[in-house]
Order: structure tokens, then C-alpha cells, then sequence
DNA sequence: TATCCTTTGACTGTAACGATTTATGATGTT
DNA sequence: AACATCATAAATCGTTACAGTCAAAGGATA
């Protein structure tokens, strides 16, 4: 039914390990012999079985990729890159969506293990102990995507949320806003807890502004938050002028909830964005934002995982990436 | 190095065949002798080698995915509709994304046969001669998701696009609007120049009114092609003062265009969109819609092509699920 | 009841599966 | 004759699948 190597080197008049040989482009092989087995190859429209090279091999070139949700853009976006350099690499990738669910992450990880995938880049919120274990017993390398891991022991593609925070609150305090609100996704989760807020109250107080926990509002990273948000605030006593948004979601949230109530932006209310997606430039007045550089996130770490799979020399696998501030019309 | 079947059934006492038994659920073992394996395993950490079980079994429980960018919202809410529905039938997938090049889908077409995977959903905007070609020479079912192919010769799942169309045109025509505008993505997508302006046509041509081709705009599917597209059709000596556009970030694009230039949505100026993603309730006003259900497209095509893989018998091959218009306020 | 035959249950042994890889052998050059 | 070069055969890789084995349990027959 299907043809196999042998059919082709039985065709040609050469052994099997012949083909395998020029399929593989080894030198060995003189002209006259890999031009008989091309065209065989081509006439039988022979196709080399990667299962069964996988087996004969132990490299599968598939790479697993787990992140937390595909149809989140910045998911997706971090996936599309990681995508684009495993192609230039000619990896493919098995993707699975773990939705933050610390048991889904160890099953995948578990069977996309007995897949012999090469490695892994995860992206995950939260590297819990069980998980940290997983990856350190990791038979193939595994690199953290736009994900920290306290330990600081696997390899891993950042950018500085913590300055990046940092310098996000300071433009609002810059502009004299002395109410300034914290607006965050789940706390739960590494960054928005350690980095995003730890920064906000550094920033706050190295200005010397008191800081208000009234002013600090965790939920989800969706838009709907970003409006429920937006009414407990304003409906404070002393209600804030500025916020930092977790993300453009949030922050597109907060814009319209301020609108809605007849608030102008940015000249009564500003409101800066982490993250930059495309929606920031499809809101108005458009998101000022932190650039959390997702699709470059994923390409570097997929690239950092093709060395460390190829066994290259690596100097630093931590590796923290430029971030900037964009800056629109949500901030004056 | 790493334990093999083998180590089990030697230190189980047991044949090789019998651990496999275990493995993979088989009645004849009696449970005495299921318990001690299922206890070596575990103590081994023995994990099944899938690429040698899919050498053996010539199944590899893992699907082929193509979609034009995982970076597009559409598509990875498709790809995250297929996913869902694949891990519940306990396959994995591998993701690549094609861009709409004919050339890289064929490749991936190919790369992915070669990795044996048992089946695979597509996701193609032209469905050319030479992909028909392959499609049709698949050793493995392949499943079309929201793409049609016109000779209506392959598995796919889509909606009525031509009478989801037509009926969001008319809406606009029955809110008395003489001069319509339609606004899409490129025209050698099938589903635009097919569907979406064919119905476009029709409604107007039924409805008595003059089909002037200067309203008709064609570009790319971004906000900015609808930012354009505005300036260039109010541009026009006679401006539309509806518009019927291909997707939301189109659809957005127009809003905003209006509303730069002063005009009232939807007082002054109406618009529908054909998406529905989230972004639909992200603007002011919110977009009235046409729903585009990627996700359940993805998912029920995914659960098609488990029932092809399994050899369950079809009714349809084609199928088509229900839309609808979703009402918000972009239209009266 | 004793005998023989067939079934069933619970395994075992081993040949695929379709490549890669290594040790070895043949060929041709200098 | 020595030395590269190239080609070959055979051994793996870790499973599954199929054909058997062997003992115990019925069932039928005389």
C-alpha cells in the first residue's frame, strides 16, 4: 500500500540504507547512484515515514508548546511566534491549551513527553511546585515563555515586568495624578502579584503619595472587568484620576466605563495599558501602553530552545528582553 | 536509560505482550496479574513510547491542523474550537499556519502526512486546483473548516454565507438606506466574492435599487482597510450612508472613520459587521452583527473528523450550522 | 461415570512496523 | 599495495498484533 524505503531501494537497485542516505542528504553517495534514487523516489512519490524515523532516530523534530489559551490574542500571539521560528528550524509543534490548570499542564506535559517531542516552550502563570518538579525531571529541555519561575532555574524569555511597571506608574504620577488605581488580572499569578503591583506600591511611595488599598482592584484581565472596575472606583469617596491596567482588555474597560459616565480621556481621567496589543490602536482616545512583546517573546524562546536542544553553548538562560512604553492619547 | 516495556515485564514477571495488555486496557489479564504490572509501572515511571506504538499500530492519535495565522483572532478561536473537541477524543495537534500561501500548504500538507497523523482540519480561503489535487490524494480524511471548496467534494462545516449576508443587507435596506456600501477582505477569497458579494448584490438588486459598482471596496480584512475604505467612499460625490462590512475589525475601522469625521453611528451613519468576535462589544457603539461561530465550526468539525477516522458512517458531509444576526448598536 | 472433544481464559513468543546506524565489504585510484 | 570512497547487510528502536500454548471447564457420548 504505502511505499516505503525499501520499495524504493529495490526499485533502484540500491540498499535501503542507500536511500536513507540521500534522503538524508549524507555525502556518500556518488551522483549517478542519488540521481537513480531521486527519480525512484519521485516515481513511487515516495514519502519517508517520520514515525518510523522517529523511532530508528529518537528525534521526532516536534516540539510541544502548552500554553494557557489559544483564542486569547496574547496567547496567540506569543504562539504564532514561537510557530514561525520552529518552521525556520524545521520543527513542527503539538499545541495544547492548559488554561492555567495546573493538572492539565502536568498531563500534557506528561503526554506530550511520551510523544518524544524534542522540547518544550510553556507558557504558564503560575510554575507551582508540582510543575517546577516536572520540568526539572524533564527528560528534554523545556523554556518558560513570558512566564517567571521564582527559582530562577529553567530556562526562560522575560522582558523587566517589574521596571516596565515601574516606569508606567511613574508617567501617571509625572502628570500629577495623586490617585492613582491598580487594576490587575488574578493575583494568583506571578507577575501581577509580584512584579505589576509590588512596582505600582514602589512607585507610589517612592513618590512619596500614600498608598491606598482601596486603590488596588484584582479580577479577571477582561474587558467586562475593566467596566466593573471602573464602578467601584469612581464610586469611591476620593476616586482615582489615573490607572494602571493590567492589560488593553482592562484598560479599553476602564475607558469606556469613565466614558459612558461622561468622562472625558485623557484630559479628566488617564489610564495607561500593559500589554499593546492591536486593540490598542482601535479604541479611542488609543491605549498609551507597556509593549509586552509577545510574538517576540515566543520567537526568542523557541529560538533559545533550538540552541539548548542542539546542545550549543548558552551564557544566559534567563534571558530578559527590551520593553518600551508606546505612547497614544490615553495618557496626555 | 529509559525503561522500555521490556524492564516491566521482566520485572513483573510477565511477558512483554501481557504489559501491553495492561496498557492498553485488554480484558485478558487477570486482575491479580493487572495489579502487579499497573505496580511495577508505576514504581518504574515506565511512560508508553507513542512513536514506537505508532510504528506498531500505524495510528499516531495526533491530527493535523492548517490555519492561515493563529495570530487572527478568527482562526484561533476556530483552532481552539478543534483543539477542545480533540482532546476529548484523546488526540493532539499539530498546529502550523499556512498564511494563505498555496505553496506553504502544500508543504504542510505534506510534512504532516509524513508525520502520519490520522487526520486533518483545514482551513483554506481558496481552495486552488493543485490543494484540491492533494486533498483529494489524502491517505488521511481531511475536514474543510469555514472553507468552502467548490465542488462541494470534501467533508466541511461552514454556514450559509450567502443568506447570512443577504439577510444583514437587507436589514440596512430596510432601514431605508438607498445607498449601501459593501466593504471585505480580498475578493479571491471564495467566501467574499461568492458569498458575501453575490448576496450583497442580490439584495440590493431585489430591492429595486441601483447596484453602483463605486460602493463596492475590497482590501484587506484590518481596521485600517476600514479606516480607508471610509475615506475613500465618503469621499464619493454621493457617500453610502450604510455599510455592510466583511469583519468586525472592518467594521470598527468605518465607526471610527465616521465618528473622526463627525458623524453620528448609528444616527447618521449605519453599520453591520460579519464576525462577532469579542471586539463586537469593544467599540462604541457595539457592532451589530452577523455571527461567524468559529469555535463551534472548529469544534464540529473536529468532531466530524473523529467520526470519518473511526469509519462511522456520514450522513452529511457538508455541514451547515445555523447563524444568526447578533443586534447591538451599530445598526438602529 | 469415564472418556473424549471443544471452548475459554490467561498468557507467551515472535514477527512486523519503517526507518537509522554501525560495522564491514567492495571498488577504484594512486 | 595502501588508501580513500562508496555501498551493503544486519542490528536496533519500543511497540502492537497475531499465532500459539497450556491448563481448566464444560458438554456430549457411550
Amino acid at each position: 500500500m504505502t511505499v516505503t524505503i525499501y520499495d524504493v531501494a529495490r526499485e533502484a537497485n540500491v540498499s535501503m540504507a542507500t536511500v536513507s542516505r540521500v534522503v538524508n542528504g549524507n555525502q556518500n553517495v556518488k551522483p549517478a547512484t542519488r540521481k537513480k534514487v531521486l527519480e525512484v523516489i519521485e516515481r513511487l512519490e515516495y514519502r519517508p515515514n517520520a514515525v518510523a524515523r522517529g523511532l530508528a532516530s529518537k528525534k521526532t523534530t516536534t516540539v510541544g508548546v502548552i500554553i494557557p489559551d489559544i483564542s486569547n490574542n496574547i496567547y496567540a500571539e506569543a504562539a504564532r511566534g514561537i510557530e514561525d521560528i520552529a518552521t525556520m528550524y524545521r520543527y513542527n509543534i503539538i499545541l495544547a491549551n492548559s488554561d492555567q490548570n495546573e493538572e492539565k499542564e502536568l498531563t500534557l506535559l506528561d503526554t506530550m513527553l511520551g510523544k518524544q517531542v524534542d522540547g518544550i516552550v510553556m507558557m504558564s502563570d503560575a510554575v507551582t511546585p508540582k510543575l517546577h518538579q516536572s520540568i526539572e525531571h524533564s527528560p528534554v529541555p523545556i523554556v518558560l515563555a513570558g512566564s517567571v519561575d521564582e527559582s530562577n532555574q529553567f530556562a526562560s524569555v522575560n522582558i523587566d515586568y517589574f521596571q516596565a511597571s515601574y516606569e508606567a506608574v511613574q508617567l501617571l504620577i509625572e502628570n500629577g495624578h495623586k490617585r492613582i488605581a491598580f487594576v490587575s488580572g488574578p493575583l494568583q499569578y506571578t507577575i501581577n502579584s509580584k512584579f505589576k503591583l509590588e512596582a505600582y506600591k514602589k512607585a507610589i511611595v517612592d513618590a512619596n503619595m500614600e498608598l491606598d488599598e482601596s486603590l488596588i482592584v484584582s479580577d479577571d484581565d477582561t474587558y467586562d472587568s475593566g467596566i466593573e472596575a471602573w464602578e467601584t472606583l469612581s464610586a469611591l469617596e476620593n476616586p482615582p484620576t489615573a490607572f494602571f491596567a493590567g492589560s488593553d482588555e482592562l484598560a479599553i474597560g476602564l475607558i469606556h466605563g469613565a466614558q459612558d459616565s461622561g468622562k472625558k480621556v485623557p484630559n479628566e481621567i488617564e489610564v495607561i495599558s500593559f500589554e499593546n496589543s492591536k486593540l490598542a490602536r482601535m479604541v479611542r482616545p488609543q491605549l498609551t501602553s507597556v509593549v509586552f512583546p509577545l510574538y517576540d517573546i515566543g520567537a526568542v524562546a523557541m529560538r533559545l530552545l533550538t540552541k539548548i536542544m542542539n546542545k550549543e553553548k548558552i551564557d544566559n538562560q534567563s534571558v530578559i528582553i527590551p520593553h518600551r512604553i508606546e505612547k497614544r492619547n490615553s495618557v496626555k
